[in-house]
DNA sequence: AGCACGCCGACT
DNA sequence: GTCGGCGTGCTC
């Protein structure tokens, strides 16, 4: 009879034993479930000891070990280990976060088989060419089998009869992806000196753990230098991990990839999938069977027993950091991963974080650069337009227009890039003062005139756009300031003859009509594009030469310290949408700042020059990446309750906080209200990690044994991207 | 987190 | 007399 040592779901810092009859230390790592409480619950085996500290009277016998599948490796459990003492959570809820739901249900055999959790490889392809006659097919599964390539129980399972057609139709088995003819066919694209050189410093350095940032301007070709990298892990025998912000926006690259490597396991990991393509997936990618993991951030937990490389692409973009739950950023658990397995990890951007681009200063990462497009001949020309002393016709300055007029009479692309949607920021009565407020957030009530509703962007509430003021009945009530869909609407007067094409999250809500949208761009169907951020990432329209950047002057002066460098981030990126291929770009900034440094360093391209300064007035100012903070957040219906609890919360940490740890005043948060909760936070900031990782942890202990008023809720946020 | 137990107000 | 509110406490 031996212990097992289990991590469940649940949010309680501890691991439970049970007893087994026939557990070994194989069985470590392996999903298990078990009697919990009253009900039964999935989790996973850590250890396997011959005796607890728990009255043995008290311990349940196991229900069921899940032996099909391969048991999640050491160092799998280690990298989650890793996670939950680093973001302070609690094992069982950083397993649930990684493990794909439909496997962590280790149920019976019944379950798998429903689940196509089966590759058929080179040799199922072979045997899908054969005529399909049910006994031969019979046949060439029993082959199959025997060459390992499927599951003995799986294929056992089967139904006699069209035996193979039935397989693949219920998903049992699931045939290789097909090669995309052309680009294997096709010629390796020549390389840059740059993206040579590159390679050659990854290679050089040889298969072990070298953290690299690699900051190539937008058209550089970043992604030549992760296909070749691949290409040299995967001929090593190795497995990739290539991470991407959001899966949805980039379909292009899935093809790309899978289509560069046509005889290699490709799969793709992220939230969108159901839940058996996402097991099958993850068990293909555990059990050394997938050579590329293509996925979001939680891709970064896939087990991968003949890890070679990582790629991280974007390496700055904020949706690496999870902003629920288990706040945890995919990039820095992707380095730590890389550390782990002794691999070499890339870090690839235009416009790297600060927090990156500060360790390649400091050493500790190397830097590789691509200044040069791959494709184009030239950076897009950037210009400042200053609108203090012009006219703005909905925003939109005579020099924007021109220029606009210009590229429509010559048959381009133009982009207005304004990063808010709907028609108008907030409707407004001119007479007592009435705004459109949402009720249940501090935050204002959106017009969008499209489908003539008032929304909140915060919780989603919506209401129909009243006729007159609610509060006195003024009949003049006006939409103040411009979104999206207002200059799309004065576009459509200014150039009656041209196609406006709005985009963003209203006009491409799903990932078909997003595809749809890039299609009829790339096909030049419209003339002037108006868009929000989703337009700045990376996709290449060859015949948009002009991007108007409108309204950027508001970020400028945002409270947030990271406001800048997201705004340079983005303005940068989005200038690097116009031209491509053979036609030179312009970028025109409408501001009312012109010499202000931030547009001064864009005008020139210099990212270099904007980060030293930004990491100048960051080293003053003694914010991050020269120290590191944790957020301790709070929420109730009422901000006083929020307020008390952080109030305590600041007493116990002055109580406990070492030197070298400063904790900050109680603060409601930015936006207060959201979604009829009012919230507070409390910043605690030291200069060395491990001393707040050690303090945070004590003071996290003592908070979860407090008793806390029904409706208060509190999450701690290591590393927090909004303070 | 669930999910029990447990002790006080408005209903068939 | 019961249904049901959510405070408190436990889960190997």
């Amino acid at each position: 009879m031996r212990i097992v040592r289990v991590s469940l779901p649940v949010p309680l810092p501890q691991l439970f034993d049970y007893t087994s009859e026939d557990a070994t230390e194989g069985d470590i790592g392996r999903c298990i479930r078990v009697p919990f409480g009253r009900g039964e619950k999935s989790g996973v085996i850590v250890a396997i000891a011959d005796d607890s500290a728990i009255d043995p009277a008290r311990l349940k016998a196991v229900r069921h070990i899940q032996r099909e599948v391969a048991p999640l490796p050491r160092d799998w459990l280690e990298l989650v280990a890793f996670v939950a003492r680093y973001y302070h959570a609690p094992p069982g809820e950083v397993i649930a976060l990684a493990l794909p739901p439909g496997l962590r249900r280790a149920d019976a055999v019944s379950d798998r088989e429903s689940d196509p959790l089966l590759d058929v490889g080179d040799v199922g392809r072979a045997a899908l060419a054969a005529p399909r006659r049910p006994s031969r097919a019979l046949a060439l599964l029993r082959d199959l089998v025997a060459l390992g390539v499927v599951r003995h129980s799986v294929a056992r399972a089967l139904p006699s009869g069209d035996a193979l057609a039935d397989a693949l139709r219920r998903g049992w088995i699931v045939p290789v992806r097909r090669a995309n003819p052309a680009d294997a066919a096709g010629e390796l694209p020549q390389l840059t000196a740059e993206q040579g050189a590159a390679i050659d410093a990854v290679l050089a350095a040889g298969p072990g753990f070298v953290p690299w940032l690699l900051q190539g301007v937008t058209g550089s070709g970043k992604t030549e230098v992760y296909l070749r990298l691949a290409a040299r892990t995967l001929e090593a025998g190795c497995q990739v991990l290539m991470l991407v912000p959001e899966i949805a926006l980039t379909p292009q690259l899935e093809a790309r990839v899978a289509g560069r490597f046509p005889s290699a396991t490709v799969i793709s990991l992220h939230s969108g999938l159901a839940a058996g393509a996402r097991s099958r997936g993850f068990v293909q990618a555990l059990e050394g069977r997938a050579d590329i993991v293509l996925g979001t951030r939680l891709a970064v937990f896939a087990a991968l027993p003949r890890l070679g490389l990582i790629l991280v692409d974007e390496e700055h973009d904020a949706s690496y950091k999870q902003q629920e739950g288990v706040r945890y950023s995919a990039r820095d658990v992707a380095v730590w991963r890389a550390r782990q397995r002794d691999v070499p990890i890339l870090l690839g951007s235009a416009t790297p974080s600060l927090e990156s681009w500060q360790h390649v200063r400091a050493g500790r990462y190397r830097g590789l650069r691509l200044s040069a497009r791959a494709v184009a001949s030239t950076l897009p020309a950037v210009r400042r337009i200053d609108t203090r002393r012009v006219r703005l016709d909905e925003g939109l300055s005579p020099a924007l227009q021109a220029a606009i007029g210009e590229r429509l009479a010559r048959g381009e692309q133009s982009l207005v890039f304004i990063n808010r949607r709907g028609y108008a920021p907030v409707l407004s009565c001119p007479s007592c003062g009435w705004v459109s407020q949402c009720p249940h957030c501090s935050a204002n009530l959106v017009v969008h005139l499209a489908d003539r509703r008032l929304r909140c962007h915060h919780c989603g509430c919506d209401s129909a756009i009243p006729r007159v003021c609610p509060v006195c009945g003024n009949q003049d009530i006006q939409p103040f300031g411009r979104g999206t869909q207002r200059v799309e609407a004065r576009l459509v007067e200014l150039f009656p003859g041209a196609r406006v094409l709005r985009v963003d999250r209203d006009s491409a809500r799903t990932r078909k009509q997003w595809e749809a949208m890039l299609a009829t761009i790339a096909a030049g169907e419209a003339d002037i594009l108006v868009g929000t951020q989703m337009m700045a990432k990376g996709h290449d329209f060859p015949q948009l030469t002009l991007v108007g950047v409108v309204g950027a002057d508001a970020s400028l002066h945002a409270a947030d310290f990271r406001a800048p460098e997201r705004l340079f981030q983005q303005l940068m990126q989005v200038g690097g949408r116009a031209g491509r291929a053979h036609l030179p770009g312009e970028v025109l900034i409408q501001t009312e700042y012109p010499e202000h440094p931030l547009y001064r360093c864009l005008v020139r391209h210099d990212f270099d020059a904007f980060a030293a300064r930004a990491l100048d007035e960051r080293r003053q100012a003694g914010f991050p990446p020269f120290t590191h903070q944790a957020m301790l957040r709070a929420d109730a219906p009422a901000l006083d309750d929020a307020m008390k609890f952080l109030a305590h919360a600041r007493r116990l940490a002055q109580d406990s906080a070492p030197e070298g740890v400063q904790v900050f005043d109680v603060v409601p948060m930015r936006m207060t209200r959201l979604a009829r909760r009012e919230r507070a936070q409390l910043l605690v900031e030291a200069g060395e990690r491990a001393r707040l990782q050690e303090f945070v942890g004590r003071w996290i202990g003592v908070l979860r044994a407090q008793r806390l008023t029904r409706e208060l809720r509190w999450q701690l946020d290591v590393d927090p991207l909004d303070v």
